[in-house]
RNA sequence: GCCCGGGUAGCUCAGUCGGUAGAGCAGCUCACUCGUAAUGAGCAGGUCAGGGGUUCGAAUCCCCUCUCGGGCUCCA
């Protein structure tokens, strides 16, 4: 037998006894064993020739392992406080696990229920009570859960796979069954670190037609040192929520009057996507872009024709009523008007890549449960592009797109990304041929680039494949950020063409490509990745200069000049208020410098600096000096070689 | 859309048992003129989200609507 990799010649008959063999150090928080590549039990039978590995609470199998146990727990306790409880599916999370219930009566739990569940799994933990893990068949599943209607469920889809397979079942002392495949903890000791977060509606099997079930979603770790640092990450998200700097910075709010989901940027906000903007579109139009501009209103036949009112009408706002009937949408995407300029002039291979640029604003009717600050709107604006190309084209300007994509993320100081390629799902159209060049195309651009890459088997649209772009953040949250689409089924629906050198006509590809996704939702993401602190180049306040006290006016408004005329956009303050006070309201404005100036500066002609994120300031610096570097640091980015 | 929890001054929030609205910050005025994260005093600021109901009396209890947050769901 090989135990972590090492031959152990001891004769024991299962993991447990193996256990009871290996020394307190080596078992310390084993929750189950892989065997020969398969998670099982600690109490698992084992043969003199297996491959043991011992998988430890700490480790990605083991915490699966932990939070999955503690979602049994938390469908005991929960019953033990509710008799009469069903209780549906219980699976874990990316940080804990959760569990789906329907109560007596309709009963809901309310949020003052969560303390009283929680403080009974910890008696149950307390009770140190073994996970025992029995096969039965399905008669017997079925009987043993005849009160369980949501179990039976279960057991009849496990029935319609195979009527004479037998299922897995997990005691906990004689109150709690569950239906489970396991592993399991050995004992309910071994769940050390948990918290109740937070319960929820969920529907039974995802299913808006099916019963409302409560979910209890709860946090847990293989320590109490984990769990604590995951609350404290918690908070560090909370404090970077744009929604939150968003108010305190005075950059934008959703005023009810306007309606939800649509935003007002107030003139410090406007500015920064001002900045955002005008830098995309000078890339752009650097890189062989060619803007165009699209109405926010059009006829239905438009988009009976680009096929959005076939397949996403509940995504768009209703029509409004004109004339003889006519009904005018507002867009919902920017790609039907985009294909009616292409399809305005007859279009040869020489005029291809043809690359159409917009900052097309979009209305999307999101349902009302989904909106979220900034990142879930209904009023968007996209930095939408659509690359017309011919089949030999597709490859080399899918990769030449992607090196475009890094290098502007890039400039916004952007770093850690990864990409996914998603394949052609289960529901599709076009032909096998199409699909197999496309896929092919993206592959071999992101073989070509310097960014890493997953494949995700089916999780294409349904008229192509995509590659999304992943960025991870300061503090390791994820955010999908550009995305990239090959078409060749909306460039048919439009009749597309293109004349090819041999006189024949032949349909263009097209790449649907949104950069930042939308302005609002880069917005929010760069402000929750820099916890407000953007970068200088965006902001309209780069510098605030304080005057210690009357005198030093003059020399403030003349590093103000001084500073202007080398393109640094400053604000002078007035020496109104005691200079303790100032300062804090620039650090709380997170303006990127503050220059105090006093009496010994003005003969000098020095600046005391004070750096945005420096733990102490600089004084006596020479103003050449200062606008030397304020100018260096506060440049707008120059785009990498793509 | 559905479930749970909210909505009180520009912002953050308190408001007991149903007895008629409060703080801090911000704003304004005055004084202070200051060397690196909150100077002091005063003033002003409210349809307690909106509507309906119960009650002698409602921020408070009930119903409806709007809206925000957390989830679910959806996402050409």
């Amino acid at each position: 037998m090989k135990v972590d990799g090492q031959r152990y010649e001891g004769s024991v008959s299962s993991g447990a006894d193996l256990l009871a063999h290996l020394s307190k150090e080596v078992i310390k928080d084993v929750v189950v064993l892989n065997v020969n590549g398969v998670l099982v039990d600690v109490s698992h039978a084992l043969d003199p020739d297996d491959e043991v590995e011992l998988i430890h609470a700490d480790s990605p199998d083991g915490l699966d392992i932990v939070r999955h146990s503690c979602a049994h727990v938390l469908a005991q306790a929960v019953l033990r406080l509710f008799p009469g409880a069903q209780y549906a599916v219980g699976p874990t999370t990316e940080d804990g696990f959760f569990y789906d219930f329907a109560l007596e009566n309709d009963r809901r739990f309310e949020a003052s229920d969560l303390s009283a569940v929680e403080a009974e799994m910890r008696r149950i933990v307390a009770e140190d009570q073994p996970f025992v893990r029995d096969v039965i068949t399905l008669d017997d599943a079925e009987e043993l859960f005849v009160s369980q209607p949501f179990k039976r469920e279960i057991l009849a889809t496990l029935r319609e796979a195979d009527a004479t397979q037998q299922v897995s079942v997990y005691r906990n002392s004689a109150e709690f069954v569950d239906l489970c495949r396991g592993p399991h903890v050995p004992s309910t000791r071994y769940l050390k670190s948990f918290r109740l977060q937070r319960v929820s509606g969920a529907y039974w099997r995802g299913d808006e037609s099916r019963p409302q079930l409560q979910r209890i979603y709860g946090i847990a770790f293989a320590t109490e040192k984990a769990t604590e640092a995951y609350l404290t990450f918690l908070e560090e998200s909370e404090k970077r929520d744009h929604r939150r700097l968003g108010q305190e910075l005075d950059w934008f709010h959703f005023p009810p009057e306007i309606g939800p989901g649509l935003a007002v940027f107030h003139p410090k906000g406007a500015y920064i996507r001002y900045r955002m903007e005008e830098f995309s579109r000078t890339k752009h139009l650097e890189a062989g872009y060619e803007l165009v501009w699209t109405p926010h209103l059009a006829k239905s036949t438009l988009y009976e024709t680009s096929g959005h009112l076939e397949w996403y009408k509940d995504g768009m706002y209703p029509p409004m009523e004109l004339d003889e009937g006519d009904l005018y949408y507002p867009k919902p995407m920017n790609c039907p008007g985009h294909m009616l300029i292409y399809r305005a002039q007859p279009r040869s291979y020489r005029d291809l890549p043809l690359r159409l640029f917009e900052f097309g604003t979009v209305y999307r009717y999101e349902r009302s449960g989904t909106l979220h600050g900034l990142l879930r709107v209904r009023g968007l604006t996209q930095d939408d592009s659509h690359i017309f190309c011919t089949p030999d084209q597709l490859k080399d300007e899918l990769g030449r797109l992607l090196r475009f994509v890094i290098a502007i993320l890039r400039a916004f100081g952007l770093e850690d990304f990864d990409a996914e390629l998603s394949t052609r799902p289960e529901k599709s159209v076009g032909n096998d041929a199409e699909w197999e060049f496309a896929t092919e195309a993206a592959r071999l651009a992101l073989d070509t680039s310097d960014i890493e890459y997953s494949i995700a088997e089916g999780e294409g649209a349904f008229y192509a494949p995509k590659i999304d772009i992943h960025l991870t953040d300061a503090i390791g949250r994820r955010w999908q950020l550009s995305t990239l689409q090959i078409d060749l089924q909306e460039p048919q629906r439009f009749g597309l063409e293109f004349q090819d050198a041999s006189n024949q006509k032949l349909r263009p590809y097209m790449i649907h490509r949104a950069l930042f996704g939308s302005v609002e939702r880069f917005f929010a993401i760069l402000t929750e990745h820099y916890a407000g602190a953007l970068p200088g180049w965006l902001l309209e306040e780069q510098i605030r200069i304080l005057p210690v006290a009357q005198e030093a006016q003059n020399w403030a408004d003349t590093v103000a000049s001084r500073c202007k005329a080398n393109g640094l956009r400053v604000v002078v303050g007035s020496a109104g208020e005691p200079l303790g006070g100032r300062i804090r309201k620039a650090k709380v404005d997170k303006v990127p410098y503050i220059l105090v100036v006093g009496n010994n500066d003005v003969a000098a002609e020095t600046v005391g600096v004070n750096r945005r994120g420096a733990a102490k300031e600089e004084r006596g610096i020479a103003l050449d000096v200062f606008i030397a570097e304020a100018t260096e640091a506060l440049r707008e980015p120059t785009l990498e070689a793509f």
